[in-house]
DNA sequence: TCGTTCATAAGTGTGTCCACGTTTTACTGC
DNA sequence: GCAGTAAAACGTGGACACACTTATGAACGA
C-alpha cells in the first residue's frame, strides 16, 4: 500500500513547475493534483504515515494538507478511521451541478465586465495546452487543465468569495467526471472553451452566459448521472434482476 | 493580555446549551460565537497559548479549530505571525454583498420549493427568538441568530455546497455588520424574515425572492459601505482636512 | 544637547516533530 | 460464525528550534 502511494504520487507524470511556498501547500496540491488526475482513485485510503514518508515530512504536515482537502470535500476525513479520497454520491454530484450553474453564471458576467486583455490572452493559451494534453491522450491533465479554465474565469470575475467557492466545485466536478464519465465519449471540452472566451472578448454577456449554461449541459450529459455507476448500493447494482424475477411472477 | 481574552470568552453572556460533541467544535463554537457577538473586535491577537490555556486543551485543538475558521475567512491567519479576528475591508464587504445575492436568490427558490411544514414552524421559533434578543438589547446574540436564519434558510434549500458557501458568507457578513453597522440604527431584521417566512410558506416564489432581495438591500443600506469606517487608510481618514485645505488655497 | 535612526539582543509565540494513549481493524483459533 | 488478541493507524499532548516582534542602546545629524 505505502509503496502504490509511492509510485502514484512519485510519478508527477507531468512535469509541471517546482511548487513554491511552504511545505503544506507541496503536499497539498501533489495529492490534489493525483486526484484530480485519477492517478489517486475515490475511495482510496490516504495513511498519513505512508504520505508522510513519501514526502519525508512528519504527520503533522500531513495532516493539515488533509484538512484542506477534506474542507474542499475532496478527500472525506473519517474520524479515528483516517482519511480517504472522496466518493461524490450521485445525489451529490445533482447538487454541485445545480451549485455550478448559479456561480458560473454570475462568474460568466461578471467576467464580460471586468476582463483584461491580457488575461483573455491568458485564458486563450491554457485552452491550448487543454487540448495539447486530450490530443496526446493525457486525459488526467486535460481534465485538470479543464477545471483550471473555470478557476481563472473565476479569477477574472474578481470576486474572492465566488472564486474560492468555485475552486471547491470544480475540484468535486473533477472527481465526479473521474467517477462517473462514460469511458467511450472522450472529455473535449476545449471548443466549447475556446468559443467561450471568444464571446467575452467581445463583451456579448447574453451569449457568453448561454455558452456557459449550455457547456455544463454538456458535461452533465458526458455523465451518467441517471444512474449509479458502480455504487455500493446491492440493490441499485443487481435492480435489473429483481425486475425481471418481478415480471415472471407476474 | 492573556486575562483580557479569558475574560471575553469566559463571559458566555447567552447561557447557551452546553456545546456538544469533541473539543473541538466546543472550541470553534465558541471563538465563533464571541467574534460574531462582537466580543472579539476585529483586529483581535488569537494567541494558540492564550487560548489553550482558557479552554483547559492543548494547542493542537486550539489550532484546528483556528484553521477552520480561517477557512470560513472568519479569522485570518498570517504565516509565523499568528491569528487575528479577520477585519474585511470595503471592498471585501462589497464581494460578499454581492455573492450573497446570487446565493440567497438560488436558496430562497429552492426553500420554497423543499420547505417542510416542520422546517417552517422552526423558522418561526428563531425569529421570535432572535426578536426576544433584539428587545432585550442583546445585540451580540440578535446578530448570530440572525444569520443562524439564512443559515436555516439554506438548510431547507437541501444543497451541501450552497449550505456550506452560505455558511461562510453569512459569518462574513457578520462579521461586516459588527464593523460597518452605524450606531443609531438598530438591527431590527426580524420583520423582514417573518415576511420572508410566510411567503416560504404559501409557495409564493416571486414574492419570496423579492423580499429577500429587498432583505439584502436593507442590511446594506444599515452599513455605510460608500466610505471606510475606521481603516488604515490616512488619506481617506483625514481627507476633510485635504478638502479644507484646497478650499482655502482656491 | 536633543531627536531620529539603525543595529543588536532579549522575549514571546509559532512551526515542526516525536512519543504515548486509544481506537479500529485484521487475523487466528475455537 | 464468533470471540479474543495483535498490529496498524489515528488523536493528543508536550518539547525544541526558529522566526518575528519589541525594546534597548549607540551613532549620526540637526
Amino acid at each position: 500500500m505505502n509503496d502504490r502511494l509511492q509510485q502514484i504520487i512519485g510519478q508527477s507524470g507531468n512535469p509541471r513547475e517546482v511548487r513554491t511556498g511552504t511545505q503544506d501547500d507541496m503536499v497539498y496540491a501533489h495529492i490534489f493534483d493525483a486526484i484530480l488526475e485519477q492517478r489517486l482513485a475515490p475511495g482510496t485510503k490516504l495513511s498519513e504515515e505512508a504520505l508522510g514518508e513519501i514526502f519525508g515530512v512528519s504527520r503533522t504536515i500531513i495532516r493539515r494538507a488533509l484538512s484542506r482537502l477534506a474542507h474542499e470535500q475532496v478527500v472525506l476525513l473519517r474520524p479515528n478511521r483516517g482519511a480517504v479520497v472522496a466518493e461524490p454520491s450521485l445525489e451529490e454530484a445533482r447538487q454541485i451541478s445545480f451549485a455550478r450553474r448559479i456561480v458560473e453564471r454570475a462568474i460568466t458576467e461578471l467576467a464580460v465586465d471586468h476582463a483584461t486583455s491580457e488575461q483573455i490572452a491568458n485564458m486563450k493559451r491554457l485552452v491550448r495546452e487543454e487540448q495539447a494534453c486530450f490530443d496526446k491522450g493525457d486525459r488526467g491533465s486535460g481534465i485538470r487543465l479543464s477545471g483550471e479554465f473555470h478557476l481563472q474565469l473565476a479569477l477574472m470575475a474578481n470576486n474572492a468569495p465566488l472564486l474560492n467557492f468555485q475552486r471547491s466545485l470544480v475540484s468535486q466536478t473533477s472527481l465526479i467526471i473521474a467517477r462517473y464519465e462514460t469511458g467511450n465519449r472522450s472529455h473535449c471540452s476545449y471548443d466549447e472553451h475556446n468559443q467561450l472566451i471568444k464571446a467575452i472578448e467581445q463583451r456579448d454577456k447574453a451569449r457568453a452566459v448561454e455558452l456557459m449554461m449550455h457547456h455544463l449541459d454538456h458535461i452533465d450529459h458526458k455523465l451518467n448521472l441517471q444512474d449509479d455507476g458502480a455504487s455500493g448500493d446491492l440493490h441499485a447494482v443487481f435492480s435489473h434482476l429483481i425486475r425481471d424475477r418481478k415480471k415472471g411472477a407476474s
